[in-house]
DNA sequence: TATGCAGGGTGGTCAGACCACTCTGCTGAA
DNA sequence: TTCAGCAGAGTGGTCTGACCACCCTGCATA
């Protein structure tokens, strides 16, 4: 128990305790955890030192701590980590011209990905898109648009680092799509998807982008 | 400073007060942070508070300490992260699989970057690697490969995630690129890029890490 | 001049206290 | 009997002050 061979942190060494009594006692997503004070005098060390551990991985999103009611383990769908990193992450990336490259990189995938699966091709999805981009009676955002594809892929992970990417890259996509031309292309774009051309499909994307970036450097 | 919008943690507070304060004070990669209780005065909230704050930060490899010198601000390349963050992320196939799934999107957008710029193309490194590849006397890594096709995208963003998701994929990269068929593939995927083929480079790339994966499934 | 020791600063840990909050079960009034 | 309301226990949230182990530096001594 005492830190004999040094290097190592306590408080590593109590998340693992935790994890093996987690493990031990089948404790599952949404089960509370024994409370501070019992983990402290389980584990016989401090309670100070049973916190320590515990916001740890609270910041990491494993556990979800409610005053008054207890320590829940969470589902890990609900992780913070990607957020608390992109902060760092943000502020090293030198130009916002990085950040929209690496959005659409994501956006790109996404696409390709749904084009060349023909699961993902025959989705409802994209023919309820394309009746409500012509019906003008719903609003259509652009990030809708992009989002749906994103989610089509049921790749959370991408969809999570594309929502950070899109608040960071100053592009407004909380924007209907109204114009004619930009609903010509939007639409084609999904004609391009259903039917399986990838490269036109990319083509589309990128004429679009083309279209919102010039828009935004209007604005400045 | 009392919690009266309630909702917000403290130690996330904190977290967020010492983000400003490194990039008000410039405090880079390698430097000191104040001590413990120097910031527990500024910041106007006890030792244990920051020291909450202080060991998430740790756990996430953003910070490092050293017990009789202080905390240093550092690179997130050593993360405990991983290994508490993939014991419990492996219960969930679908996750790893999205880091997977993710990693190869940004590996993937870097190769049709390049291949489709003649300037990236022309690079030397290219070349040299694959001289490196053949004479056998010096070791070569599959993440250098990957690395520095990444790198020479300019992409610092993607870049940092890529490390990130490299870590967490459960992938052995670190590993040297020296059976005859791997040394094949990766050759023939550098010659497609110069030539600027993209499809075939991202067959190659494909074909390569279908390998890598099935070595991966033999280990377990 | 060079050695060695003491002191101050740092992170690491602990015990104990109080607060704010949630839940539960008991009590007393309708 | 029923139900509203209150008290208490249990929980996380925070703080204080203390001590330990360790590192560095500068001063005093050999």
């Amino acid at each position: 128990m005492q830190n004999s061979q040094s290097s190592s942190k306590r408080f590593l060494d109590i998340i693992g305790e935790l994890q093996s009594l987690i493990s031990e006692q089948k404790i599952e997503y949404g089960d509370r955890l024994p409370s501070e004070r019992h983990l402290a005098e389980k584990l016989q060390v401090s309670r100070t030192a049973v916190r320590e551990a515990l916001r740890s991985m609270e910041l990491l999103g494993l556990i979800e701590t409610r005053r008054g009611e207890g320590t829940f383990l969470s589902d890990f769908k609900k992780h913070q980590l990607v957020e608390v990193l992109s902060t760092f992450i943000m502020q090293q990336a030198r130009s916002i011209q990085d950040v929209v490259e690496t959005r659409m990189i994501h956006e790109r995938a996404a696409i390709t990905t749904i084009t060349e699966n023909e699961e993902f091709r025959m989705l409802p999805v994209w023919v309820g898109m394309q009746s409500k981009l012509i019906d003008g009676e719903s609003v259509f955002l652009r990030e809708d648009m992009v989002r749906e594809t994103i989610v089509a892929t049921e790749n959370r992970l991408s969809l999570k680092i594309w929502f950070l990417l899109k608040q960071y890259s100053g592009v407004s996509f909380d924007v209907a799509i109204e114009a004619v031309e930009e609903i010509a292309i939007v639409h084609e774009l999904l004609d391009e998807m259903m039917a399986g051309n990838t490269e036109k499909a990319l083509i589309c994307y990128e004429k679009w982008m083309n279209q919102v970036e010039g828009e935004r450097r209007e604005m400045e």
